[in-house]
DNA sequence: GCCGAATGTCATTCT
DNA sequence: CTAGAATGACATTCG
């Protein structure tokens, strides 16, 4: 999908539509109506729903107002004085002053575009009431992440947070009715949303987790007291349920959401045809003809739009191919790096913090990209923070892998406050390369300018940069002089881990989406291949410990480990088994080379006796020769002797009468052979009794 | 797709 | 009694 140059850097954008589209009631699907408007029309919209001139023209640009976020950074050209400038900090501010409430934030547009796609204005309502008190009140009150709240999974499968973002209305209609991402079966897509369910519940045993809940409830206690309104708070028990999961990250992430209306309005409105291709839209006349035909459409076609498009245009695709966002730094160069972006992106005016939608980001990064790689000249990307491809990734690693969205949150808080911190390495210029990176290349953390590392590093990186601090209290690690050791390496250990044995694999080699999408796929896998189960285990669940650092270090330090730092039950549970698996595994290895090496011994103890026994062979066939010669000779010698030998009369002496008997005392006597075989009967008769008697 | 080697893991026993 | 080593058996991965 190609990325055409938005517009809405001088438009009002979806914002205002949203606005206009909840006051006036309308039961419009927004992202058809999107499609057909361009914002220049917007100002008229304005005059036709009846607001009064002032809210219509003198709409002035952001930069004066102040308090609304981003809204600086989408007009840093606009001047106030500009009639036909439409800005959305001051549009909303004379909404405001004319009672009504809203509030600029991406994730109540969000919301408020799939409320008012699906034809529930009520609740839009509810949500602008309660977003706008919070909003007046503090300045960043809360707001409601549709995106990923509305996935029950939460998981980085893009697959999976698309079933999540559309599972409202898919359930409220008919289950046969195709959905605009073909490469998403939904039998797997269910499947992976039970693993990622099971990955949150283990992920959020955490105690914290659960202080988070309590102070998320807390907090939303508050909110709707302060609303005030009856209404509002009847309609907002219908997605309380909904906001209560999410919403907490948007209390620790308060400011401007990364994906805005304008972002969404902005894609839409710039590549309508493009973004037809991946939606199933039915043959509605006025969508497969994609022109835009403006403002006729909203008073006219609103009805069809929305059933016709409403259950195949997700927000959560929206968001995905949009990348005009704004700045997120890498979460691992919090721990160590400088501030010094490899790509430029604008600065904030304000210190806002960023929430990011949990689900379905993944899918964000092939995009962008394809986009940056595609497209170097589009002033979009002047404006493009690809750090932003750093949380994305961080997050739905975060989701896909079960970390604690709240968790992840706070990095990204503490990232953004560092971050304002350091704005003035913001720079201006596009640094694809810097070799002061280099540094961070090495190790799990490094820094990559290269964009087809990138989810690698972001993979690697996410869980060593953050994971230690936030559970498990690790700024006292340094008590043994074993964990002085491995403290550092820790920290940028792959920790890599899933709860499920089969799930990381499904997971990440299961999703898939065309074009780019497979080379940070085969990264991301090719990351998680390169890690053990366990490893992957303990990134799950935050283990701060490498798996090689749980294994190998001593009992003691082992058990002291396990008291000195705060785990959970779940934690203790996994790090002893891996460290049984560790030792096992180890002992294994040991036991398999010893019988090895006992087979190989044993092979050169039958070389070496088959060797001696050749030997010995040869030995006895030599002793042998040697014996038939020494007989051979004494035959002969016996023969000679006889042929010597006279008796009394001088004749010679028959052999076959006489033999030769040697006596103890070295002397030869000839004697008849009678006597000589009776004698040895005698001698053989001996020896057997004396046989018999042993 | 089958096969074998390498490796991991579990259960069990031994130290 | 506990931790670890040792090992047989089985499963998985990979070439």
């Amino acid at each position: 999908m190609k990325y055409l140059k938005p517009w809405w850097s001088d438009s009002g954008g979806l914002l205002h539509l949203t606005i206009l589209l909840s006051l006036a009631g309308l039961n419009v699907d927004l992202d058809v109506y999107l499609l057909l408007s361009p914002p220049t029309l917007l100002r008229d919209e304005l005059l036709l729903l009846g607001c009064p001139p002032s809210s219509a023209y003198a709409l002035s640009p952001f930069a004066a107002s102040g308090g609304w976020g981003r809204a600086g950074q989408l007009h840093p050209k606009g001047r106030e004085s500009d009639p036909a400038e439409l800005s959305e900090g001051r549009l909303l501010r004379e909404l405001c002053a004319l009672g009504v409430p809203f509030i600029p934030r991406t994730r109540v547009d969000a919301w408020l575009v799939h409320s008012v796609a699906a034809g529930d204005a009520d609740r839009a309502h509810g949500l602008l009431g309660a977003a706008a008190t919070a909003s007046s009140a503090g300045g960043v009150g809360a707001s409601v992440d549709g995106g990923s709240q509305a996935a029950p999974g939460g998981g980085g499968d893009p697959r999976e947070a698309r079933s999540g973002a559309l599972a409202t209305r898919e359930e409220e209609k008919a289950p046969a009715e195709p959905t605009a991402e073909v490469s998403n079966p939904r039998g797997r897509a269910s499947e992976e949303i039970e693993l990622q369910r099971e990955r949150h519940e283990a992920v959020n045993y955490s105690p914290q987790h659960e202080e988070n809940e309590q102070r998320v409830s807390a907090q939303e206690k508050s909110l709707q007291q302060s609303n005030g309104d009856g209404s509002n708070v009847a309609d907002t028990r219908d997605w309380e349920a909904e906001k209560t999961t999410d919403s907490r990250n948007e209390r620790q992430l308060n400011g401007t959401d990364i994906f805005c209306l304008e972002d969404l309005f902005q894609l839409l409105s710039s590549q309508p045809e493009n973004l037809l291709e991946g939606i199933s839209l039915g043959d509605t006349p006025l969508l497969s003809s994609s022109n835009y035909d403006g403002l006729n459409s909203l008073a006219t076609n609103s009805v069809n739009f929305s059933q016709a498009i409403s259950q195949d245009v997700s927000l959560h695709e929206a968001m995905l191919l949009c990348p005009n966002n704004t700045f997120r730094r890498d979460p691992v160069a919090r721990t160590s790096l400088p501030q010094e972006p490899f790509f430029q992106f604008n600065p904030p005016t304000t210190n806002t913090e960023l929430t990011l939608p949990g689900t379905n980001v993944t899918r964000f990064v092939p995009l962008v990209d394809n986009q940056m790689r595609n497209l170097p000249n589009q002033g979009l990307l002047c404006d493009l923070d690809v750090n932003i491809l750093d949380e994305i990734n961080l997050m739905s690693l975060a989701m896909e892998e079960g970390f604690d969205p709240v968790e992840v949150s706070q990095l990204f808080e503490e990232l953004d406050s560092e971050l304002s911190l350091n704005s003035s390495h913001c720079s201006t210029s596009v640094t694809t390369h810097d070799s002061s990176h280099s540094v961070y290349e090495e190790g799990a953390i490094g820094y990559n300018t290269d964009l087809e590392s990138f989810s690698q590093h972001d993979l690697e990186g996410a869980v060593g940069g953050y994971s230690p601090e936030p559970i498990c209290h690790m700024n006292h690690r340094s008590d043994s002089g074993f964990h002085e050791e491995v403290a550092l390496q820790h920290v940028f250990h792959n920790h890599t881990y899933h709860l499920h044995p089969t799930a990381p694999e499904s997971t990440s080699e299961s999703f898939s989406w065309p074009g780019k999408s497979q080379k940070v796929s085969r990264y991301v896998n090719d990351a998680d291949r390169n890690l053990s189960r366990d490893e992957r285990r303990a990134k799950a669940l935050h283990i701060p410990f490498s798996v090689d650092e749980i294994v190998r270090m001593p009992v003691d330090s082992f058990n002291s480990m396990l008291s000195r730092y705060y785990l959970t039950d779940l934690q203790v549970s996994l790090i002893r088994d891996i460290r049984r698996r560790g030792k096992n595994k180890v002992a294994a290895q040991n036991c398999r080379k010893r019988k090895l090496d006992v087979i190989l011994n044993l092979e050169d103890d039958v070389c070496n006796l088959q060797a001696r026994k050749e030997a010995l062979k040869r030995e006895r066939a030599q002793c042998n020769k040697a014996i038939n010669i020494m007989k051979q000779k004494v035959h002969d010698l016996y023969h000679d002797v006889f042929r010597l030998l006279r008796d009394d009369q001088g004749r010679p002496v028959n052999p076959n009468q006489y033999a030769l008997q040697c006596s103890h005392d070295g002397s030869v006597l000839i004697v008849p052979k009678e006597l000589v075989t009776s004698g040895h009967r005698k001698e053989n008769q001996k020896g057997k009794r004396k046989s018999e008697r042993n």
